[in-house]
DNA sequence: GTCTATACCGGGATAGAC
DNA sequence: GTCTATCCCGGTATAGAC
């Protein structure tokens, strides 16, 4: 177990900075603050901001494909994978009510700035979106598998971001319970 | 009919440029230069740039508010004012397929920021979900007219998120179908 | 690979003439 | 009520010593 290299620091330090005060409001010097290195020192791992952001986005996708891999391990069941997914808004609840889903608010801010970057971000709710969409092709609904991975995204999305500004844990838990009875009617077995 | 006032010119700008750009990046230089007046003149108008968000955000109070009210006088039932809100998604795709929603990215944006605009601009939010809990209380749904309320608002917001991710503008048909079928089925219509 | 020092720019905000 | 000029700060980014 090695530990972890200044390059590895800093771009978990973006990522969480990144999703608590947004990519704009995140000053180098906030970065280097919370890694304990000088803002000169920075410019030897990164030349720009935007390559962080590439390396916060790239670890983001990373992380995401490992999620998804253990709900795969962890369940045979496409069903319960699915579920797996929709119980992440409870597990990060706490975050999501102060910040939303990390996905969705950085997706957001950068197509504000009409930043290179936005497809890129776009890139992991593709990840999400066609995980999904091979589990409701394994439970027999390959026609409609792309749109039933989409509205369990944005039903997600909406929830994540309507938390965020009324800080209610209850809707939360309303709208988890409600889009997995969604999903088993969907799959029949209402 | 007046020639809309300096102040009222800003505001509008800000307005426009706060939900294309987002509230951190737009820049007194951004609003000044859209309302072709000089830098100097604008600290005449507001001292600060909080202050401009302030009036912005009762500016889109009042323009929600005017938007409920036209939607109820133009039609008597209720389902059929709760589709009005609905099919915003559809009316303004162009723009929400490029910035999103102006409510629920404004609100990520200030949640981010902790502003203290913070709750203010909820209050928008706060607008769409009491006068859609009317509605559902005049259908008969009073115990669960404000979950329905909530709902309604999370699958708009949600759609609007992932409109802006993929540009998708099929997917939102496509919900604000199922949205209309959902309601109809909640309201025993099925 | 890490540091200090610094250049440079743009943003918010002020003063004061017209 | 509108302008120009200016201040100050914080942000990105660079140079160069250690």
């Amino acid at each position: 177990m090695t530990s972890p290299s200044t390059r590895e620091q800093i771009v978990e330090a973006a990522d969480r900075l990144f999703y608590e005060h947004g990519y704009a409001r995140t000053s180098f010097a906030d970065i280097a603050g919370a890694v304990q290195i000088s803002r000169g020192n920075f410019y030897y791992h990164f030349k720009t901001k935007d390559e962080i952001l590439d390396a916060v986005i790239a670890l983001r996708l990373a992380n995401t494909r490992r999620m998804l891999a253990q709900w795969e391990a962890a369940d045979p069941q496409p069903a319960a994978r699915i579920r797996s997914f929709i119980h992440i808004l409870l597990a990060n609840r706490a975050k999501i009510m102060r910040y939303g889903c990390p996905v969705g608010t950085l997706c957001g801010e950068l197509a504000k700035l009409d930043h290179v970057a936005q497809a890129a971000a776009a890139d992991i709710f593709t990840l999400f979106r066609e995980w999904l969409r091979g589990q409701f092709e394994q439970l027999g609904h390959a026609a409609e598998a792309d749109a039933l991975a989409l509205h369990v995204l944005a039903r997600s999305q909406g929830v994540a971001t309507l938390a965020a500004a009324f800080h209610d844990e209850a809707f939360i838990r309303r709208e988890v319970d409600a889009l997995c009875d969604w999903l088993d009617t969907t799959l029949g077995r209402a």
